[in-house]
RNA sequence: GCCGCUAUAGUGUAACCGGUUAACACGCUGCCCUCUCAAGGCAGAGAGUACGGGUUCGAGCCCCGUUAGCGGUACCA
């Protein structure tokens, strides 16, 4: 399948064909004498594009699309273009193009140029396909156009191919004679334009991810350009943009395959060296379907990730791991190291499972971003970045002071609070949720915890007592509290676990947390003494 | 139906030119810490590389076939 003689001589010395190739070259295809080997000159500089239809939020996998691009645009300094595909009309919107250049800026991805909306080109998507006509490369198609429901179109073109029995048919406006083409056209019938697609002959080109790729040009039908509306479709628009943008790697979904060779076909009608393909494996919902909004809801989106606590730098982190890998055991990675070590050879061929589980809101999504997030959390941000974060979580909570952030007791206080609770963290929510007894006075109680180790009302009398002691505790350390409640729990004859446990649920709400004299420590002796004289919150 | 792609523990990924008992991480289980834990430490289970052939002294890596999954097959993007 795969052969190694063709790599070093098709890298030639072009410094942008080289970075793509030589990413590659434990699977870079054979065939090189067919292969097309992209449009590089000698110094032509690399050019990406992400290209999202605004059609939605911005979805986990073009997440990823994005990240690879600009991955790769960075490490070769190249640049990275920024195309909104919102030529469909009747499903994009300003709504979603704003949530995906959001959703772009919270996962730290900019692009140099851009925004650029296709919808603003047309003029010379159609000026193409009148190139393309007046060139006789491509034909007008008279054939009323059949009406296409949405639902049925798999169904739709699986029957009709069986009917035709695999064969492609002729179109029958193929060959009709251009005077007569046009004078049809000039009386105002309506025409769609489809390209004349060799009826011979096999369409090859080498995807740096995949290897070499081949279809029998039989299989390609004369592909519509422009309906009969006057709109240009897809594969036309993406080439033209993709030629006067100057693209010189195309990096996407390997749900694209099959449209790469129509592409080609349009680029080399146009009379244009087509780009690069790298195509990416697709990230698939734990029961193998593709990850879909419909399907399966907010745990696609990454606004979902933004809202529900993760960290950009983790969640960014985890997905250039789905599908990719340094090579290394490394999986922690700073974003220049991403940088560093992202290459296209890096890329598997085989889907990605996303996991998650709708039913277990501690894994509603994958575990290992999860775990990923909490390792950013609890170790890999530096405590400057971590306090930024949790600022902005409580503000949004409402429970951020502004005497935080003055140079003093307050700030220094806030700041070791967060490093204390840092370690237990998953999510930012942790903070301001899990741990809302830290920064409120109004906090609940976990009824578990409660149940459990409040339920003998002595308990309660007791921590009174001990909450009495601690008030004219001088000074108040994590020793002096700590032996005081040991050997109040001696006097009282109860075990000092009793207390200890006691003492963290009235303190913190939670069955949970850090060292419960670290926990005092941080609450101080005021509230640490009131809390527990007061006891429990009724609910 | 036709075309194409893929296949390593539950999941994400390793395994240089074929060469020890197939590695790492997540998750899972257990133990320890005993003041809790969703934290930390330690240990363990879990794949013989989809299946069947072939080549070879030797195959997860090469070849052939089968199966399954997926993508495409549209006047959608």
């Amino acid at each position: 399948m795969l052969n190694r003689c063709a790599r070093k001589g098709t890298a030639g010395s072009n410094p942008a064909v080289s970075a793509f190739n030589l990413d590659r070259t434990k699977r870079q295809a054979s065939a090189c004498l067919f292969a097309f080997r992209g449009p590089h000159t000698m110094d032509e500089p690399i050019r990406v594009r992400f290209a999202p239809s605004p059609t939605g939020y911005l979805h986990i996998g073009s997440a990823r699309t994005a990240l690879f691009n600009w991955l790769f645009a960075r490490k070769h300094g190249g640049t990275m273009v920024l195309r909104i595909e919102d030529t469909d009309k009747q499903r994009s919107t300003d709504e979603s193009t704003r949530s995906i250049l959001e959703g772009l800026e919270w996962i730290g991805i900019d692009w140099d140029e851009g925004p650029f909306y296709q919808s603003a080109n047309v003029d010379r998507h159609r000026g193409a396909v009148e190139r393309l006509v007046a060139d006789g490369k491509a034909y007008r198609d008279f054939t009323p156009r059949q009406a296409t429901d949405d639902r049925t179109v798999k169904a739709e073109i699986a029957d009709r191919a069986r009917a035709n029995a695999g064969e492609k048919v002729r179109n029958e406006y193929r060959d009709l004679d251009p005077v007569e083409s046009a004078r049809r056209a000039e009386d105002g019938e309506a025409f769609a334009v489809r390209l004349k697609v060799p009826e011979q002959g096999e369409s090859t080109f080498v995807d740096t991810v995949y290897g070499e790729q081949t279809v029998d040009m039989k299989t390609i039908e004369d592909l519509v350009l422009l309906k009969s509306d006057g709109s240009p479709l897809y594969n036309l628009s993406v080439v033209v943009d993709d030629i006067d943008m100057r693209i010189t790697h195309v990096i996407r979904g390997r749900d694209h395959v099959s449209n790469t060779h129509k592409q080609i076909l349009i680029y080399r009608a146009l009379g244009a060296e087509p780009p690069a393909f790298a195509h990416l494996p697709l990230i698939f919902a734990p029961d193998r379907s593709k990850l879909s909004k419909r399907k399966h809801g907010p745990v696609v989106s990454l606004t979902t990730y933004r809202d529900r606590g993760f960290v950009p730098e983790a969640f960014r982190n985890f997905i250039a791991l789905l599908g990719w890998s340094p090579g290394t055991d490394e999986e922690v990675m700073t974003l220049e190291s991403l940088v560093e070590r992202f290459s296209l050879e890096g890329i598997n061929r085989a889907d990605a499972i996303f996991n998650f589980s709708e039913a277990d809101d501690r894994s509603w999504t994958d575990a290992k971003g999860l775990w990923m997030n909490a390792e950013y959390l609890s170790k890999a941000l530096p405590e400057e970045r971590i306090a930024d974060l949790v600022e902005s979580q409580l503000r949004s909570a409402g429970l951020w002071s502004d005497e935080y952030a003055v140079d003093g007791i307050r700030r220094a206080w806030f700041r070791s609070t967060v490093a204390m609770l840092r370690a237990r963290a998953r999510t930012l929510d942790d903070f301001s949720i899990g741990n809302r007894a830290f920064w409120a006075d109004d906090y609940p109680i976990d009824p578990k915890a409660r149940a459990k180790n409040l339920g003998d009302p002595r308990t309660i009398e007791l921590l009174c007592e001990l909450g009495n002691q601690f008030s004219a505790l001088e000074p108040f350390t994590l020793e002096t509290a700590e032996s005081t409640l040991r050997a109040f729990a001696d006097e009282a004859g109860v075990k000092a676990g009793v207390l200890i446990n006691g003492s963290r649920t009235i303190l913190t709400g939670s069955p949970v947390g850090p060292g419960i004299f670290e926990v005092m420590m941080a609450l101080g002796r005021e509230r640490t003494s009131q809390r527990l004289i007061r006891g429990p919150m009724d609910e």
